[in-house]
DNA sequence: CTCGACTAAGTCGCGCACAACTTAATCGAG
DNA sequence: CTCGATTAAGTTGTGCGCGACTTAGTCGAG
């Protein structure tokens, strides 16, 4: 009987509460589920944000670029682009040196938003409620992961 | 120029790599990703790898049940199950005792498949290439943070 | 210069994920 | 017993996320 309680999970085992991968995957959507609220307020779904976050810190990114640093396709991101440019955050124009490539830059509007956005971050930290240190531990084990899984 | 490089994430810092729900967010689909080749092979989608991790443990289980274990609404719920059910490994009857609940239930080639999928979680537990201590760590944290989100 | 390889962005189809809503069954106060 | 409240499952609409593919522009070997 005590066998149950605190066995270590086994390697493989196909019981989901010992799979890191769920426990992953129910954060993950956990976290997106309480920005919803806050977002919502600035018009913008998580992802859309994501990329935000980019272009405030460096405006006029293509799409390329932005693929690069969120880990998405052009197939994601150019619907979700098309979307922030109807809303009037965004604009698109292909580069003048090579016309493949579309730069992304910020409206007036979108630079703006930046400013409303600023109690987002301090309100999903509080919100996640981890001390400094396992915030940081949580950080350099999930970036590991992300490494070894994708390169592998 | 030291400042650059090891100053501690500001407190709400808009900065994406400072972002603890990015690295999150971005390892969550990294996993998904590991596993889609994988599953390719049993003709599973990741979501629905997870709910017949579920009916592997404990057969004939309801949609709320269901939900209750993956944390998802009936909405995306239904139509999973579905395909599913058009894939042959399941079958869905009305209970009984209450006919508003659904009660799931393996096929025989869904319990069959079982054993296919023993090999899946050893793959990946190698491809993330965590120590026993940093999983056991990384499960700690992110259920906290889990817990934490969804009560505040 | 030319043409085939490569690259950037975008389209399309499918399967989540979830909010808002509908339908049907059960429960419980009076 | 009855009827309003609650509950389970499902439907609809929107926005990802990605594989497979298309279109258009660039590059480089010959």
């Amino acid at each position: 009987m005590a066998a149950t309680a605190n066995t270590p999970p086994a390697q493989g085992s196909l019981q989901l509460r010992d799979q890191l991968c769920f426990a992953l995957y129910a954060a993950s959507r956990a976290v997106t589920a309480r920005y919803r609220p806050l977002l919502d307020e600035l018009g913008l779904t998580y992802p859309q944000y994501l990329v935000m976050l980019v272009l405030w810190e460096r405006d006029a990114v293509s799409v390329r670029d932005l693929g690069g640093a969120l880990q998405l396709e052009s197939s994601t991101l150019s619907p979700l682009l098309k979307r922030l440019e109807a809303n009037g955050l965004v604009r698109r124009e292909r580069r003048a040196d090579d016309e493949r490539s579309v730069a992304v830059r910020l409206t007036e509007a979108g630079a703006d938003l930046r400013e409303r956005a600023r109690a987002v971050p301090l309100a999903i930290g509080d919100a996640m409620g981890l001390t400094p240190e396992q915030d940081a531990t949580a950080k350099r084990l999930l970036r590991l992961l992300t490494e070894n899984v994708t390169r592998g």
